[in-house]
RNA sequence: GGGCGUUUAGCUCAGUUGGUAGAGCGCUUCCCUUACAAGGAAGAUGUCGGGAGUUCGAGCCUCUCAACGCCCACCA
């Protein structure tokens, strides 16, 4: 065995140089490996996989810690847990990174085409595949590496097609020429939320666009001048008495003269603009449906890459001219010609590319969609059964809002990183076949298109379990995983594809729990971001403070109701402090411990504190562990620094200082000291997962297990419950307080001896008599004497009342009469106004006729108790006086 | 235009079935008492955003107003 010599351990905490060690002992006895033949009930969770690409940030930090506390309390609650990590391909943002570095280089992937490109991509992304999970080491992630998975793997590739087709061959899948937010930058569709929507300030342009053979025009309003040559009519409301005379007339584009109609829709509002509407329908989705409702032809006059096409509908001067630069010649020209009646300042909303936030360009174009509809259904049925819940609730009615109102999902990206879809193309007749595998490569082309990442991260949480083998060991003892801890940021992107999916392919809802916490934000309550140069690195917050202080910390800020983190560097304070609390109480205890053996507590020689800190720590657990199932995350965190801190730091280790000395109870009071502390950092575990691994190892004695990480996680115990002592104890500390404060108040020098008198009742007698040397050390008190309950009070000294009895300090010559009686005034006063309100409510008929009994008989004993002390305070007042 | 959230001590925020307010930081005073000064002890500080209502009783429930923030929505 070790031998440590305790008082040799550093009176400060280092983390740094204990974290990674622990984390290697950990990964070397396989304590994260989850065993899919375990006969414990299983408890999993796969982790929202980090971009492949990705650095780690504080909304990992967050979202990982929360993961992880929760497998490890199961863990250690008789659990099989499973954490599955994994890696996210994500299709646009790492081929932009990829595109970024050939730009560097002055190439593009064009140059390279999509083989060499991809070989490419694979090359980096291999190299920072593992780069984030190791950093999740950092975090203290206790994930099974043995089972991480990549979005693009061979297992989660296969289930992607397996979907696909299924998808397919149900009608739920389908290709056609839709309106999509298309970005010209990524030279791709993107999906509607993906597409994130900015006010910006621009301009309504009034344009006139003159009858044909005839006299007279009619003006419209567009904020988009660049698009009117792809108009395919000008649309007005049915019922507008003013352009009444003019439906089905035909107008004549200017600068180009192409000929459209005037067509009657309900869509145009009279009020906005002129009231007429020019129509675009390859350009604008709104546009698009009423070009429907009219059979109009659309028109393309912008390419994908945001130029204005050569064709015949766009003057020659704009071909190829990127969409800004066109707008601006566009209004020159008409200006020029005089059919640019008025420019009036217009605020709108534009879309924007969510990954390069260049502006979105809706375009007509030939896509692949997932019908919705037939799958949200169940999605919305989960919860009206209860199948699945929102944690916080609120969030329910988020989801369902969006969807009752779901809207079909493009799915194909014009991009080459990521799953090529599944359709194949006969090289001659252009027939299509949708499967698995090419039906035959010299015949069969595959379709070039991608499909969106959140397509298999949709099938995330049964595509790494195995499926669509369900025979697989992993799927068939961990899923649906336990519960599934996410930020709101991403519930329509992932959690509802992932519950849709889940019951279309497993039949089951993937997790009954959304756990959603809130997002971490810097100290101003902005959104941390890189652009902004306002992130903190939770690496960097390691370094400097340790990681179960980061833990801590961002543990103890989250709340039930899932409200954002503000954090700044400063904040981390607050667990580097509890951490270091924590060491120096624990150094103080395994300092304290020599000659302890591994017996059991022995009941029938515990004192009245070792009753109180066991009851404690009792409540403590209990507490604890609903709290943890509740994921009432920051007042687990709060009820274990309060305990630790408060309870055990502060009044039981400072008392086992005493009972230490005498050696009848030195040896259960050691004890008591090393099981109080073993439980405790057991619960602090799942937060705090190093330091309480590394103390609990340096505790002597035999253990069942050969880390904390693996105990039993603390229960409730009916073993050490004791109510009365608890009570009495507070009567201790209310004594030990008063008099602490006598002291303080009366600025009565340590040096100087102090004596007390107690005229206890015969009930709390028997309690006094049990704390002298608790009385002695912890109030700086001399002689304790024992008085008859009504004895005279000495005319020189100060006084407290505490519960029923009167404690009296005789101090003849030392302290200022006047000063003290002013003391006790100000205590008879507040507590007279107490006494007040409360007599208030019981002479208030409606009060007692209406309030619960208990209620009424509280207030009533609660009454009476004030009124001892105050008679007691007024006692000592006429005394002093007299 | 809908929906959600926030408004509590100087600062940052907790506060689960309604019973009269808490923490951390900061502040004041004292203390290096052999675990810890990243510490110990004693304190001070709030008409719980405004108004109205329900109730014996409201930080908590209802309505309303205000400010700030977020999400969703096709108004050119």
């Amino acid at each position: 065995m070790k031998t440590i010599n305790y008082a040799d351990l550093p009176t400060t905490y280092d983390a740094n140089s204990t974290e990674s060690e622990i984390y290697k002992f950990w990964e070397e006895n396989e304590c994260f490996k989850a065993d899919a033949k375990s006969k414990k009930p299983p408890y999993s969770i796969v982790i929202p996989p980090p971009n492949v690409t990705g650095i780690l940030h504080m909304g990992h930090a967050i979202d990982e810690t929360l993961q992880d506390l929760l497998i490890r309390y199961h863990r250690m609650s008789g659990y099989e847990a499973l954490w599955v990590p994994g890696t996210d391909h994500a299709g646009i943002a790492t081929q932009n990174v990829v595109e970024k570095k050939l730009r560097e280089k002055g190439q593009n992937r064009h140059q390279l085409g999509r083989e060499k490109f991809l070989e490419l991509t694979w090359k980096w992304a291999n190299e920072h595949k593992g780069a984030i999970l190791d950093q999740c080491k950092r975090l203290g992630a206790s994930f099974d590496r043995t089972r991480e998975r990549f979005t693009l793997d061979k297992g989660c590739s296969d289930a992607v097609k397996e979907v696909f087709v299924k998808l397919y061959e149900k009608g739920l899948i389908y290709k056609g020429a839709y309106i999509v937010n298309w970005c010209p930058r990524c030279q791709s569709a993107i999906s509607d939320v993906e597409t994130e929507y900015e006010t910006e300030a621009g301009h309504l342009w009034e344009i006139s666009y003159s009858l044909k053979d005839e006299p007279g025009a009619i003006v419209i309003a567009t904020t988009r001048p660049e698009t009117m040559f792809g108009d395919a009519a000008i649309a007005v409301n049915p019922t507008d008495y003013k352009y009444k005379d003019l439906i089905g007339k035909t107008v004549v584009i200017p600068l180009t003269g192409r000929e459209i109609p005037i067509i009657a829709d309900e869509y145009v509002d009279k009020k906005f603009g002129t009231g007429a509407l020019k129509i675009t329908p390859a350009h604008d989705p709104n546009d698009y449906e009423i070009g429907k409702r009219h059979n109009l032809k659309p028109i393309w006059v912008i390419d994908g890459e945001g130029k204005m096409k050569a064709c015949a509908e766009v003057p020659a001067e704009l071909h190829g001219l990127d969409r800004y630069e066109a707008r601006e010649k566009t209004v020159a020209m008409l200006r020029y010609h005089n059919d640019l009646i008025k420019i009036t300042d217009h605020e709108h909303n534009v879309g924007k590319c969510q990954r390069c936030h260049t502006t979105i360009e809706p375009l007509l174009s030939e896509q692949w969609f997932v019908k919705m509809e037939p799958l949200a259904k169940r999605a919305i049925e989960a919860i009206d059964k209860g199948e699945i819940k929102f944690v916080p609730e609120r969030w329910t009615k988020n989801y369902l809002g969006w969807m009752e109102n779901i809207r079909d999902w493009c799915i194909s990206r014009q991009l080459w990183w990521g799953h090529q879809i599944p359709a194949y193309y006969h090289n001659e007749t252009g027939e299509m076949v949708v499967a698995k595998e090419n039906p035959d490569p010299s015949k069969y082309t595959q379709e070039t298109d991608v499909l969106d990442t959140w397509f298999s991260s949709g099938l995330w949480p049964f595509s790494t379990m195995g499926w669509p083998n369900t025979d697989s060991e992993d799927f068939k003892k961990f899923y649906p995983t336990s519960v599934l801890v996410t930020g709101f940021d991403i519930i329509f992107f992932w959690v509802a594809r992932m519950i849709t999916m889940g019951y279309e392919f497993t039949g089951k809802a993937p997790f009954p729990t959304v756990y959603i916490h809130g997002l971490i934000r810097d100290e101003f309550g902005q959104k941390m971001s890189k652009s902004k140069g306002n992130t903190i690195d939770p690496v960097g917050i390691i370094d400097k403070y340790g990681c179960d202080a980061l833990r801590f910390t961002l543990t103890s800020l989250c709340t039930y109701g899932g409200q954002d983190i503000k954090v700044s560097d400063e904040k981390f304070e607050y667990g580097r402090n509890f951490a270091n609390k924590i060491w120096n109480a624990s150094r103080f205890v395994l300092m304290n411990l020599e000659g302890v053996d591994d017996k059991p507590i022995e009941k029938s020689e515990l004192t009245i504190a070792d009753k109180w800190i066991l009851h404690k720590l009792n409540a403590t657990a209990k507490e604890v562990n609903e709290n943890i199932k509740n994921y009432r995350i920051g007042e687990t965190s709060h009820i274990l620094y309060d305990f630790f801190w408060n309870d055990y730091c502060d009044w039981y280790v400072e008392i086992a200082k005493i009972q230490l000395r005498d050696e009848k109870i030195k040896l259960n009071t050691q004890r008591v000291l090393r099981y109080v502390l073993d439980m405790t950092l057991r619960m602090l575990h799942p937060i705090m997962p190093f330091i309480t691994e590394s103390i609990w190892q340096m505790i002597p004695g035999e253990k069942e297990e050969i880390a904390i990480m693996k105990s039993a996680f603390p229960t409730f115990s009916a073993d050490f419950e004791y109510p009365a002592e608890n009570e009495e104890m507070e009567l201790v500390f209310e004594t030990i307080k008063s008099l602490r404060n006598v002291r303080q108040s009366l600025n009565i020098p340590v040096s100087t001896q102090m004596d007390i008198e107690i005229r206890a009742t015969e009930k709390e007698k028997p309690v006094f008599e049990a704390v002298i040397p608790y009385l002695q050390r912890l109030a700086r008190v001399q002689e304790v004497i024992f008085e008859a309950e009504n004895a005279p009070v000495p005319k020189k000294s100060a006084s407290a009342v505490v519960g029923n009895s009167k404690i009296i300090i005789p101090l003849a010559g030392l302290i200022d009469i006047d000063e003290e009686i002013a003391r006790q005034n100000k205590k008879l006063e507040k507590i007279n106004k107490e006494k007040g309100s409360l007599e208030g409510r019981i002479k208030n008929e409606k009060f007692v006729a209406n309030a619960p009994k208990e209620v009424v008989e509280e207030t009533k004993a609660k009454i009476a108790e004030l009124q001892v002390q105050a008679d007691a305070i007024s006692g000592l007042i006429s005394s002093l006086k007299g």
